[in-house]
RNA sequence: GCUGGGGUGGCGAAAUGGCAGACGCGCUAGCCUUAGGAGCUAGUGGGAGAAAUCCCGUGGGAGUUCAACUCUCCCCCCCAGCACCA
């Protein structure tokens, strides 16, 4: 027998099966699909290690076991080719990102084949290639078409490392994901996807989905959920020109941005009812320069940004404005009282002479910058404050309004604001403390801890009041960062009694706080009896412990001083007495109290009766630790300890939910956030806060409403090497759609890609200019690029027919094929990739295209494997083990079966260059076993068959459930049984079958070249195991004494107790440990064991 | 802080509430070999014992059960994600 040369062998059967396309998919196919998915990769100039192949393996195991079983399996690789790395590091060899991604996926592909997977290459994708990209843009414009791409100005994501935008997903602690450098807001004009307009399917159909737990928890928290309601405030005094009958939902702010999508345009036409036809030389000059240095702005001649107008485009001439419903004609020289007029309402007018404008456009453009940073952000006022709550229920208990800093409200009150200057200093503050305090923070990370109490800021907006909608208060309105405008309206009703963040803040600015929710606490049981009670905490002075009284474990533990009122006792004298009469001791000094608490629970001491009592919590200092005789209640004579515990201990050893929660209220000081009884609140005191949230929001004026934390998907990019977006802007048509018959937009090759603050591509004149598909006028590209998570967006859908270039994919291969069966993903890509990839397929869906509305029918981990050190596999640490190397000395199947074996397949973990010998062994064992087999066996001894069907039928389960480790653990049983006899070769070959998915080219060259079998054993039929055969003759009885196993023995099968009992005591062992006595009790569980217990 | 997942031999790990540690690495002894970082055989959770056997053992503590790695409650530790989301 010749040793087995992995290099040769492999490399032989990996060009076989190239060459006759054993993996092929077939479109048509009579047998059942099962379309399986992985994570295409991204190409990095790098190269694969060890723990890339991890998923791949895999599949390819589970696609191998797939087609064996009589499936037609789709499973394929691409190349999500796209990519600021690719582009980073072109930039820093000094080649193109072209030439970058094309070595690099040479490279990978080499790399990916040496592990014989079995991907039909027929269908390999590229998202760099035109053929590709086309429909990227075609599903952009989709999406445009249908109003779902827009474009605004946002505060966005800025790496000013990378010079481009990142979407939210794309931010790690405050760092870009990609280079790590600090990530700042800056204000540009953007592309988005409505994704928002999703959420509610992208939760509701989570419902039904093979996915793991913690990735459908993870989609859930990103879309955030919460259910409440809108309350307006109305300031007081109030501000005009209050909105008219109607006007509620929009106020005045409607057409609050400049916006170049077309239907927006119109209705700001709507607004400014005329305006000039031609430029003047000023203006003309101006207008360039804008265009050229305000970048995020498409510029038209009339220009209008929210309440800004760029006055010199407008109307030199005349000017038509509609406010308010209100028709306002300006003519020539009526400039003073037009500005005014402007002015008054809320726009922004900076005028420039022509003059200025000729002699220093610059100077102008800067001060127009300026004026647009200062615009303001968020919901608009209409007169009142909106604020979103989830807890409408504490409306009476807000007293006090926050907005956050960039609320738009606070420009427009500005005029009114009596202390505008410390206003103005706290919100640039803020702008830039979120990026200190982050750095802070990475540095210390338990000074955030330490300081979360005090480190709220905010500042009082003096002059500015609002009304309590329900108790028609006026309370101060104050803007804080801990309030995000970027969240609900921007704007919150601080209740601070029952909420731990306003609370914190009232405490620090000593605002007022008025409890409103009576706590209810214990499990609501029927009220057997009622009663007034006091829980008194005594706080020692001296060295800070708690009087507490220990009852002992069955009788509730550790509890503090607690009693009913007697008739006519006020709740401090009965504490006082109960003090006294349980401890003895008398100096005590009250310090405060609490609302009433509505406790439910069972007094063990009192002989198990439920009680629904109605608690004071009383917080008393003792000065000294002088005591009076005690006089103890008969009932509770000695069955309890007095004690001083700490805080601490405190914490840990108070069960009781009543004491807890007067602890937690006297000590730790936190407010009460959980549901109750309303006080304090008008006509809803005695409701349940469940029930008073509809009731409130309604007597408020209010709505309910649901809240998402998803924001819209930011997707433009201003770098090179991505998928050009397909829009042209034409002065006179406005943004308009490439016409789907001149896509693909190609991506041009440059002489300079690097980013200087401005798109590469916008350097290009050749690219830049074109004629306007509508008017056939010069006309303008975007500049920008696609987000790369546009390209994976959609990857799995072109897989399905990857050549078309009529459409995306054709229907009937989609209808066939899709939705994807089985998805195997890295966990890091569990939020964003995802989530776009379910938003896009419901969009589809939604345009009629998919009958479909979840991609991924079925999802799957994999764990990373690490270095050996423990480390990411990674250059700078030093610890990559290159698949080329362990293939070079171990070969594939070896490589493959390791990865699998090395634990569970979610669960990660560092490479172990020893213990891969082990597999190495079982498969050299596995080769020289080949070279022994005799013909077939004539005898079947019984015991042999079912251990080899119970084996088969583990293998079989294992590979479905993605348990590879115990597969491969089973295949090894097995083996090791065969070694150690004659080898015969019908169970031999069914045992190869069973192994051919994990060792493709050991049982391939077995199978073929040893066993001189005509076929691939890739072809083959897997085996089935037989029921029957499962059904065993015998079992081992466990004889267990006392729940201790004594003794075991071979029984036939489903015996009956008696036998087994019988059998059991006429055994040596069981009589030596039982003697004379007789069991009082025998447990037997059929075909497993019995249990005597003495 | 919140959420999710974990904690089992020297190591990677197995165990529908029913024999804890399958399988593999490593280690020990023996065999084979000119040689071994090769192969084969046996052993291998800890403790006691010559042995049969016994006791203790799944992060810690309580509980449910004839029986708990597995279920319930509390605490500790590790990993991942989120982080003032009203």
């Amino acid at each position: 027998m010749a040793s087995y040369n992995h290099k040769s062998i492999e490399k032989k059967w990996q060009k076989i099966w190239e060459k006759s396309e054993i993996y092929r998919t077939k479109d048509k196919s009579k047998k059942p699909k099962y379309y399986q998915l992985e994570t295409f990769p991204y190409p990095s100039a790098a190269g694969l290690h060890m723990g890339h192949p991890k998923g791949y393996i895999a599949e390819d195991i589970h696609a191998r076991f797939m087609r064996m079983n009589g499936k037609e399996v789709l499973y394929t690789m691409g190349w999500d080719a796209f990519g600021l790395p690719t582009e980073n590091y072109a930039i820093k060899v000094g080649k193109s990102p072209q030439e970058v991604a094309k070595a690099n996926v040479k490279n990978f592909k080499r790399q990916v084949k040496m592990f014989g997977l079995s991907y039909d290459w027929q269908r390999e994708i590229n998202t760099s290639e035109s053929e590709y990209y086309k429909w990227t843009q075609w599903i952009f414009l989709e999406l445009f078409k249908s109003g779902k791409a827009y474009q605004k100005l946002a505060k966005v994501n800025w790496c000013p490392k990378d010079q481009t935008v990142l979407a939210n997903e794309q931010i790690v602690d405050g760092k870009c994901e990609r280079c790590g450098a600090e990530v700042v807001q800056k204000e540009m004009n953007q592309w988005f996807f409505k994704i928002t307009d999703y959420a509610e399917r992208l939760l509701s159909d989570l419902k039904g989905l093979d996915w793991p737990e913690e990735t459908i928890k993870r989609q859930e928290d990103w879309v955030g959920k919460s259910e409440g309601a809108e309350i307006e405030f109305k300031i007081n005094p109030p501000l005009t020109p209050s909105p008219r009958e109607g006007e509620k939902e929009t106020g005045y702010g409607l057409f609050r941005y400049h916006t170049t999508d077309p239907k927006t345009w119109k209705a700001l036409q709507g607004r400014v009812l005329e305006m000039r036809k031609q430029p003047t030389d000023a203006e003309e000059i101006l207008w360039q320069s804008l265009r050229r240095n305000l970048t995020g702005f498409h510029f038209r001649r009339q220009h209008i940004i929210g309440r800004f107008i760029v006055d010199f485009v407008c109307f030199e001439k005349s000017l038509v404005v509609e406010v308010d419903g209100d028709i306002h004609d300006f003519q020539k020289g009526e400039d003073e009282e037009r500005t005014k007029f402007l002015k008054q309402n809320g726009f922004v007018v900076i005028r420039f002479s022509n003059a200025k404008v000729l002699g220093n456009v610059l100077a102008v453009v800067e001060e127009i910058k300026k004026e647009l940073k200062s615009l303001p952000f968020g919901e608009g006022s209409g007169g009142v404050i909106k604020v979103f709550t989830t807890r409408p229920d504490t409306l009476y208990g807000a007293t006090y309004l926050v907005l956050a800093p960039e609320h738009k409200l606070i420009q427009e009150l500005k005029p009114r604001i009596k202390n505008w200057g410390e206003v103005e200093n706290y919100i640039n503050s803020s702008k830039k403390k979120t990026e200190l305090e982050r750095l802070k923070g990475e540095k210390d990370p338990t000074s955030r801890k330490a300081t979360e109490g005090q480190r709220k800021t905010g500042i009082e907006l003096k002059g500015i009041k609002a009304i309590n909608p329900a108790t028609k208060e006026e309370i101060p309105v104050w803007i804080a960062d801990y309030v995000l405008g970027s969240y609900g309206t921007g704007a919150i009703m601080a209740v601070p009694a029952h909420d731990q963040r306003d609370f914190e803040f009232a405490k620090k600015f000593n605002l007022p706080i008025r409890a409103v929710i009576e706590p209810i606490t214990g499990e609501e049981r029927p009220n057997e009896e009622f009663r007034q009670s006091v829980v008194a905490l005594v706080e020692n002075q001296k060295n800070g412990k708690l009087l507490s009284i220990n009852w002992g474990e069955k009788l509730g533990g550790n509890l503090f001083v607690g009693g009913g009122l007697k008739d006519g006792e006020n709740p401090i004298k009965c504490a006082i007495r109960e003090i006294k009469e349980e401890t003895g001791y008398k100096s005590l000094k009250f310090i405060s109290k609490s609302e009433k608490i509505h406790h439910h629970y069972i007094a063990s001491s009192k002989g198990g009766v439920a009680r629904n009592i109605e608690a004071i919590g009383l917080y008393f200092k003792l000065e000294n630790e002088e005591k009076t005789d005690l006089k103890l209640e008969s009932d509770e004579d000695g069955k309890f300890k007095v004690e001083w515990i700490s805080k601490k201990e405190a914490q840990q050893k108070v069960r009781d939910e009543l004491h807890k929660y007067v602890f937690e209220k006297f000590i730790l000081e936190r407010a009460y956030f959980g549901r109750g009884i309303l006080a304090n609140s008008g006509n809803f005191n005695g409701m349940v806060s469940e029930h008073a949230k509809n009731k409130i929001t309604e007597f408020a004026g209010g709505k309910t409403k649901v809240q998402y934390r998803l924001r819209d998907w930011s997707v433009s990019r201003q770098r090179y090497w991505g998928v050009p977006i397909p829009i042209i802007y034409c002065d006179k048509c406005g943004v308009i759609a490439v016409p789907e018959k001149k896509l693909p937009v190609k991506l041009p090759p440059l002489k300079n890609y690097r980013p200087k603050g401005k798109p590469p591509l916008a350097g290009s004149e050749k690219f830049m200019n074109v004629k306007c598909p509508k008017c056939g006028g010069d006309a303008e590209r975007d500049p920008e690029t696609l987000d790369t998570f546009v390209d994976s967006s959609w990857y799995y859908l072109r897989y399905a027919d990857p050549k078309n270039k009529n459409e995306f994919a054709k229907k009937e291969k989609l209808e066939y094929w899709l939705p994807v069966d089985l998805y195997v993903i890295g966990a890091e890509h569990t939020t964003a990739h995802l989530l776009y990839a379910r938003f896009i397929t419901k969009f589809l869906h939604d345009q009629g295209r998919l009958n479909f509305k979840e991609p991924f029918l079925k999802l799957r981990h994999q764990g990373m494997i690490l270095g050996p050190d423990g480390r990411r596999m990674s250059k700078r640490w030093g610890n990559v083990i290159n698949p080329d190397d362990v293939i070079s000395e171990y070969g594939a199947d070896t490589a493959r079966l390791y990865e699998m074996f090395m634990g569970p397949f979610e669960q990660g973990g560092p490479w172990d260059n020893k213990s891969i010998v082990g597999i190495k062994r079982f498969l050299d064992r596995v080769w020289g076993a080949a070279h022994r087999v005799e013909p077939e066996e004539k005898i079947h001894p019984v015991r042999k068959q079912e251990m080899y069907h119970k084996a088969l039928k583990k293998i079989t389960e294992d590979i479905s459930a993605f348990k590879f480790n115990t597969a491969i653990s089973q295949l090894m049983i097995l083996m090791n049984d065969l070694d150690s006899e004659k080898i015969y070769e019908n169970r031999f070959k069914i045992f190869l079958k069973l192994l051919a998915p994990f060792a493709p080219h050991m049982t391939e060259e077995i199978w073929k070249g040893v066993l001189n079998n005509k076929t691939s054993i890739h072809s083959e039929i897997w085996p089935k195991y037989d029921v029957e055969m499962l059904k065993e003759k015998t079992f081992e009885l466990i004889v267990q004494i006392n729940g201790k196993v004594r003794d075991k023995f071979e029984v036939t099968k489903n015996i009956s107790q008696k036998e087994a009992e019988s059998l059991t005591f006429s055994r040596e062992k069981v009589k030596n440990i039982l003697g004379p006595s007789q069991p009082k009790k025998v447990i037997f569980v059929p075909n497993r064991l019995i249990n005597l217990v003495v």
